[in-house]
This record gives structure tokens, sequence and C-alpha cells, in this order.
DNA sequence: TTAGATACACTCACTATACGGTATACCTAT
DNA sequence: ATAGGTATACCGTATAGTGAGTGTATCTAA
């Protein structure tokens, strides 16, 4: 693995764990077991880390959305549920932070034009994008509009997880996400 | 107005707009136009007045909410279509960062028992008992299922409008919460 | 005259970033 | 093929500034 890998390596962890405020560019040059020095040989600023991490986590958090969707058997219902389902079983892992993308846009909303938050918006979209297709596919009467109040649930549910570490607000969100989608069939 | 108010008031304002862990005790300081050591006079630490900050808001904000639901006239789903409405009109002010305890919980989310989040989760578990009781009082039929999922669209509403900064997502969110609560009457 | 409230000047740890220098490997012209 | 040049990747050490929190003296009101 070179360098550079191994800095967004120890980046996703220690951005994700402590936040991107909280955390340290020593902090992750110690991880990733190099120099400052070399960090910025590798990097413009801690700014432009903190975008190539988000950057880093869009396509893996999306592809673990499908993940649950396409290996979940039956109607688009059940689909959608198992997407849900699918985050409650990582919310108890004692490193769980909620969604990245969300606390990093969280902590840099005073800085409007980051491209931390571009990287954000785009991979909400993303998400979005792929929920629309998927419902397109399934013959839904308005999939742009129910894909967006899917992932407006989801994002719901990432936020109230952080809040309250309870898994029946991942469950609701999961049995409005499937009622919507229903009412849509 | 007391200094301990107006220490308050300063950090309502900075912890706001700025974060919490982007907010120094000097630059509070400053604007309640007191020194640093007075702070530590009235206050045990940081972190005791980021809990009252946030203890501080729980009623001004869901009064705010209160006041949109209150004043419309008409059905049960125009009444929440005027939450949401609410908050639209807000979020194109220029001091406009989201919801301050949904930001505050993320900066806060690698220390699990801070006071601050406690008192994140019980402002969001009023705003979620005042849903359920209005919803009661519409003789809604699952008013405790229905709060808690239309509780679950006004947060992703208010995140997903800091990281996109598009009103369509809580137009969207209140469509979605109108639906769910006219399919409960 | 005494207790609460405030100010000044500080500590000490940490933070992002900069500078100067070095080892290694690959060129390239003779 | 070999000496001189150059690019890549790295480290050790500054630097200028900020962070939370404190010791001690002074003021003020009852």
């Amino acid at each position: 693995m070179s360098t550079k890998e191994r800095i967004i390596n120890a980046a996703n962890k220690l951005f994700y764990l402590t936040g991107v405020k909280g955390t340290s560019v020593d902090a992750i040059a110690e991880k990733a077991g190099i120099t400052k020095r070399t960090f910025y040989y590798h990097f413009q600023s801690k700014d432009d880390l903190i975008t190539e991490y988000l950057n880093s986590r869009d396509q893996p958090n999306l592809q673990a959305f499908q993940k649950s969707f396409t290996e979940q058997q039956g109607e688009i219902t059940d689909k959608i549920l198992a997407v849900f389902y699918g985050i409650s079983k990582t919310v108890n892992h004692p490193k769980w932070r909620g969604c990245g993308f969300q606390r990093t846009a969280g902590e840099l909303a005073n800085k409007p034009g980051h491209p931390a938050i571009k990287a954000a918006s785009s991979h909400k979209k993303n998400i979005e994008n792929w929920l629309m297709k998927e419902f397109t596919l399934y013959k839904l009467a308005n999939a742009e509009i129910t894909a967006r109040q899917v992932a407006l649930l989801l994002e719901g549910a990432l936020s109230m997880m952080l809040i309250h570490h309870d898994t029946r607000y991942i469950e609701e969100a999961g049995n409005a996400a499937a009622l919507l989608v229903s009412y849509d069939f």
C-alpha cells in the first residue's frame, strides 16, 4: 500500500471516529506511520485530506446500501426494509459514529463552499439517484419523489441514531419508507 | 441582563454559527464583554457551557414549531405542512446553520455520555412527544408511531438542507409527513 | 468588613504549516 | 559504463499562533 493510501486509511478511521476538527494532522501522521512533513508532501492541506476522505467513502458506503437491497429477496418493500435493517446491524458496533458525511458537513457548516461539503452533497445525491433508478425499475408511479422521501428518512434515521442510540428509530424509519414505497406502487 | 445570561447569549450565537469545537472560550468571553477568568467563575468548563447552551435552546426551538402548527388553520395535514414550511422560511437567512442540537451531537459523537448529547436527546424527544399529543387529539390511529415518523422526516430534512442548501428537500419531507399523517387518519 | 464578582497576566499543551536537508533511484550525455 | 544531474519520497526541527484552564490581586455592594 502506498504512503498516500496509508494516510487516507488513517484519516478514514480517525476523522470518522473523532471528527475532522477533533483529529489533528499529527495524529493522522502518527497513525499512518509517517512524519508530518511527509503528510504535507502528499497533501496540500488538512482541508485537502478531509475532501479526499469523504470522496474515498462515497462508493463503499453506497455499495453497502446496494448490497442490502440486492441480496434481499421479495417485494420492493422488503428490499427497502433490508436497507434500513442493514444499518441497524452496524450501529451497535462500538466504533459506529453515525454518518461521516453528515457529521463532516455539520462541522464545516460555516464554510459553505468547502469541497468536502460538495463531496457530501454528491454522495447523498448518489444514494437518491440510485433509489430513483431502482424505483423506476420497479414501476413506481413517482420514483423521483419517493426516492427523495426515502433518502430523507434514511438521513433522519442516521442522525436520530447518533443522538438517541436507540435502534427503534431506524426501524420506524424503515417502516415509514416501506409505507411510502407501497403507497406509490 | 446578568453576566451569566450574557455568556449564554454569546454562546448561543457563536456555538450555533461556528460549532462547539470551532468556537473558543476566548471568543465567547470577548463577545460577552468579559474576561476569560470571569467566564470560569460562572462556568465550570467549556463542556458545561455547551450543555447549558443546548438546554437554553430547547423551549425556544420547540415553541417555534408549535407556533407554526397552532397558527395554521385547517386540517391536521395542513398544520404539519406548516411546520415544515416554517423551517423553509428560515433556511435562507445567511446565519442559518441547520439544527444546533444535531450538529452538536455530531461533534460530540465520540463522547457518548456527554450531558450535551443528553440535552439533544431530550430536546428531540420533546418534539416527538408534542407531535404525539397533537396526533392523539386529532384522533390518529397510531399517534406514537406517526409522531416518530414525522420527527424522523424533520430530522432528515434539517440535515439535508445543511448539505444541499436546497429547500425542495424540506418541502418533500413535509409532503411525506403529511402523507403519513393522512394515511393514519 | 467580608464575600461575591471581575480583571490582568500567565501556563502549558497542542495545532497547522514551513523550512532545510537527505537517501535513493532513475536519467542522460560523454 | 560511468559521472553528473534531477525527480521522488522522506524526515527532523522550527514557527507562529491558538487552545483550555489558573493564580492572584482588585473592586464592589451589603
